[in-house]
DNA sequence: TGTGAAAGAAAGTCCAT
DNA sequence: ATGGACTTTCTTTCACA
């Protein structure tokens, strides 16, 4: 929220060690970023309370809750417009399987990503998609599963350019 | 890794308070579930290492740290037997800019998310994309935002019913 | 900023149930 | 599998350099 310009190299070992461990004890982090337990106690707030970090949260095996099925929708509406836009974010809001909705450019308006129980239920998903006003196209990519998960690469080593 | 067969009320409980903050005090999240402190640490061992909470990690600001724009990218291959969609999956995982990878099913093989420091970028990674064997067709996302971004819906008290 | 100290809180261990 | 008591270890703040 408040205004954090630059981050040093010191930050970035920082958030590489969190994005690698969010539980880490701040004296190992410490330890490990090379600075004072007090100094780096007072960094980590500053990163999280400016939101360079957004969150530290605990990610769940979806398989492992009940949800056979992950699968990313793209969505077009007949208009581009912000009223129809924004109704249809404020229409998928409550839904608790839809997890991400994201605003994409290029063939859809939205990029969403869902879960459900089994293939009854990501058909039925899709239906009500469907049936929201507005909607004009609706794609369904059935995830097989995650190849790759990587954190945000931070450059100021060797993590290689980002390009 | 370890089987975890069935979780009960109140690992539930924990999963959706670690997913709201991974950082929270055993303490305090032993108050929050109802049961003893040896026993919450107990638990979140066992839900870490049996594999139901995948990782407890940051989430960091992507324009924050320079990457002006996270697109989305779907690749179709002109083979989809295992050892084309191996190669493929081979040689995207050093890319570090490429930070998720899903297979799936539809018209395409592969969802990719990723991540660029601008639009020159962006168009650098799909040529890159473009030029590995076997890529037949590919599309891509710019993102204009994220619009949801939930955490996983635990069933058993109010959450709704995932469907 | 780093250092060292010191209070307070939490984590981790063991045992009885 | 659980909660209680205990010991050890961290976190957090502060004064000082």
């Amino acid at each position: 929220m408040t205004e954090r310009p630059d981050l040093d190299e010191i930050d970035r070992r920082i958030l590489r060690e969190l994005q690698a461990d969010g539980r880490i004890r701040i004296n190992e982090l410490a330890d490990r970023v090379g600075i004072s337990h007090p100094n780096c106690l007072r960094r980590v707030r500053a990163l999280r309370s400016s939101g360079v970090i957004k969150a530290i949260r605990a990610t769940i095996d979806e398989r492992r809750l009940g949800y056979e099925v992950v699968s990313f929708v793209t969505i077009q509406l007949e208009s581009q417009h912000q009223t129809a836009l924004g109704a249809f974010e404020a229409a998928i809001m409550p839904l608790p399987w839809v997890q991400q909705c994201w605003r994409i450019s290029g063939d859809a308006d939205f990029l969403l990503k869902c879960v459900s129980t089994g293939v009854e239920g990501m058909s039925r998903q899709l239906r009500q998609f469907a049936a929201l006003p507005g909607v004009r196209a609706i794609r369904s990519f059935p995830s097989l599963g995650q190849s790759k998960d990587e954190p945000l690469p931070i450059p100021g080593h060797g993590d290689g350019a980002p390009g």
